[in-house]
DNA sequence: ATTATCTATAGATCTATAGATAATGC
DNA sequence: ATTATCTATAGATCTATAGATAATGC
């Protein structure tokens, strides 16, 4: 990251690394701290230690780069989650729902995650409809788990339409990412978020289900 | 807004408007929709109809008029509307919380507060401690009324710790706040979010109170 | 010959200031 | 005299391109 100022001309083998990937990680941190807008090309050449116009040679543009860099961090989302916990949902409904918690977490705590949320808040993509069409479908699909468990008598069938439940198991946890789980969001912080992901899905179990939570 | 431009000197009084004002107003939306660093002194002035440099006979630097326009917009925030509905939750508990959300969104949806939404999301605010903060003080203070809620015998005690329950209220409703109640939500957007508080308060409701919602 | 870097620079902003101009209110 | 605007401009960026330079791989 850090690499000291070349000289003019192709480096040599050994100083050669992942140019391009590096560029994209640099570019992803910027953008997430400072706003597409915020970042120039030239502050993401420096953090890799490079000229600016380096970074023509490997992108377009600007824009370019902002879209290289976020197909590279990915959707890691809450269906990604649900697919996950595919075999589980027929065993233990309150452990489902505390472990589709913790599983949440877990991908949505690291680094480059933590990035992509805060890119997601940042730069109007929140007000794009890839967020909230990402919560509507992460909501339509955990529904469909309630209504199995409904027609299978393992939840009551009074409570509420299926997708409300799972508008409010979700959404807090949705909610408490985005407070805590940002780019540079500190160790507090982030067991703040773990704290509340798995209380909230505790305590949603306990009043949906009517049983006590699994032990953690 | 859209003032013609001026000719040199100082405009009659019959053209005078509230020029400070109007300049906040301007600034407020453009923050709003291009954050900070994307909003330029001239695009503001231009807003207005007038020279980029009267701005700085209004305020000392950009980072001022930020901060005036924050302060003009105020802090409209879930307190003022606990503190509004005091008198009310005493009586009917489900009421009280449908009413809450009811509130909540009125206040939310004024163009000001929805400019104000966005901008929280967009320059840090979100990250900084001024949003998770009020979050913080609303379920705090809303955890109060559940408490004694639950000393009068209104609400089952074994449900869980009353903090955990007014997050289970509020965060969905925040969420659904900055995913639909942003600066340029459409209409639709707009009743996405209105049905998406009601139905949730009215859900939870049932589901802690075992009452019936109130009808709308 | 190709690739990965560099230096230098054009042209477009942007913030902020200096100083001119014309209406207002005493 | 004061106030509210304007024009003009300095100085700092920023994006993007042109063309040089040195290592690599055939």
């Amino acid at each position: 990251m850090d690499r000291t100022r070349r000289r003019v001309g192709r480096p040599p083998r050994s100083e050669a690394g992942d140019t391009r990937a590096e560029l994209m990680a640099a570019a992803l941190k910027l953008f997430s701290r400072n706003g597409f807008v915020g970042t120039s090309i030239r502050a993401i050449a420096r953090e890799v230690g490079l000229s600016e116009s380096v970074l023509y040679s490997h992108f377009r543009n600007k824009q370019d780069i902002y879209q290289a860099a976020m197909r590279m961090a990915g959707p890691q989302g809450a269906i990604t989650a649900l697919d996950a916990l595919d075999g589980l949902d027929s065993a233990d409904p309150a452990n489902f729902l505390v472990t589709l918690a913790e599983r949440l977490f877990e991908i949505w705590d690291s680094p480059q995650s933590r990035q992509v949320a805060s890119l997601l808040v940042r730069d109007g993509l929140l007000h794009d409809t890839a967020l909230s069409d990402g919560i509507e479908s992460a909501v339509a699909r955990l529904a469909e788990v309630f209504n199995r468990w409904v027609a299978e008598g393992r939840l009551p069938a009074d409570l509420g339409a299926a997708e409300d439940l799972a508008f409010a198991l979700l959404a807090p946890i949705a909610h408490a990412r985005m407070l805590w789980l940002h780019a540079d969001a500190s160790p507090g912080q982030r067991r703040t978020a773990h704290d509340r992901f798995v209380r909230h899905a505790t305590l949603f179990a306990r009043v949906t289900l009517g049983a006590p939570a699994p032990a953690e």
